[in-house]
DNA sequence: GACCAGTGCGAACGGTCGTGCTTTTATTGG
DNA sequence: CCAATAAAAGCACGACCGTTCGCACTGGTC
């Protein structure tokens, strides 16, 4: 990797951890320099415009949850165990995991920060990494199915909108509401959610 | 009311609406005063400074909801009718109704914009807004109980927060992934939400 | 007719934003 | 080791931000 990789790296790697405070519009060029103790133009060359940069914090995003979340769960057995790993990270990374990050799930921050936007690149990139999670829990619940764990009758697609939906109210009610209740509340709702498709 | 209290008034309408599309951050006296075709001094005279637009937002805000969902369910029946008609009106106000935000549920996105910060009068104000809202549920599911209609081991709190979390799920199917699925979707889970505490 | 509080406007401020240039410094391949 | 290239800095720009301040206009009261 390039001296010029190296520093676009970890220049993502801070941008992404202030983007899950403040919003990926919340964050500023001269913040970031500031930040990485380096200027505002010579960060800003790495990217080409703030959108640049917002698209490339995104995908940035995008693999760290897929190495910390997905891949754990993929390496689990298929069914049940898989869904549990998956719930169990995907609580850690909108939570307080040591590999969370300071501001919570930035998926959710940006989803809430251009859900009204018409079109965009940043808009179209958090809408298909959410699409891509959904595929990826149906596609483990239909696993379970398959493997006899879960009932034939199984809505694959309403279990990953319930999920995605145990999840949302969790980073609510931990983060805004600074609820101690939230990821028992959380733990609970998922194991009813699957006591419903078990067979 | 006086001619200041009107114009006042009339502009924290716009800035409501306008804020539920771009965030309470994402206003500006500028372009407010713009669409109010006033002057920005003139506009910003009335509050002060912009934490205190903000504010007086966020209190606009909370009565329209109060008037708008909480006041019709609670003209209905104790119990199911009444937890049935805050989950449409509460659908409406999060979604597509005719008095609904263009940007949908304005708390929501302040939820997400003010959940790391440390403090502050804004944040202070939606947390109040939701406890008062989980409150209010909790009252409405106790009524049930006292009626018969719901089993006496309902946990209220839990509900309320299960009724929310459907509810975060719903605004961002509807409203990011464009889901036309989304309000059936919520009205299943609410459903089975009922039926678990029906006796 | 003079006063007066309420209301809004216009101009200007210091600051920060994203971005474009040119120049200097660092890295890299032969 | 040196030239080619990549990376970073320096500087300035126009735009917009929230905020301040003085002034004009309004209606009602002595």
């Amino acid at each position: 990797m390039s001296k010029g990789d190296e520093t676009r790296d970890s220049v993502l790697r801070v941008a992404l951890a202030q983007s899950s405070r403040v919003g990926l519009r919340g964050i500023t060029i001269g913040g970031l320099a500031e930040a990485m103790e380096m200027s505002k133009s010579g960060l800003f060359a790495h990217f080409g415009s703030k959108e640049g940069l917002q698209t490339a914090v995104m995908d940035y995003a995008a693999d760290a949850f897929t190495q910390l979340v997905i891949r754990p769960a993929l390496k689990e057995p298929r069914g049940e165990p898989r869904l549990r790993t998956l719930f169990d990270r995907w609580l850690g990374w909108g939570g307080y995991a040591d590999y969370a990050l300071p501001g919570g799930c930035i998926f959710i921050s940006v989803a809430s920060e251009y859900d009204d936007e018409p079109e965009g690149p940043v808009r179209t990139k958090v809408v298909q990494i959410e699409r891509d999670l959904l595929d990826t829990i149906e596609t483990i619940v239909r696993g379970g199915v398959t493997e006899g764990q879960f009932r034939e009758s199984t809505d694959a697609a309403a279990f990953a909108h319930d999920l995605l939906a145990i999840m949302l109210g969790y980073a609510f009610s931990a983060r805004l509401l600074h609820d101690p209740a939230a990821a028992a509340r959380a733990q609970d709702a998922f194991d009813r959610l699957l006591d419903h498709i078990r067979s």
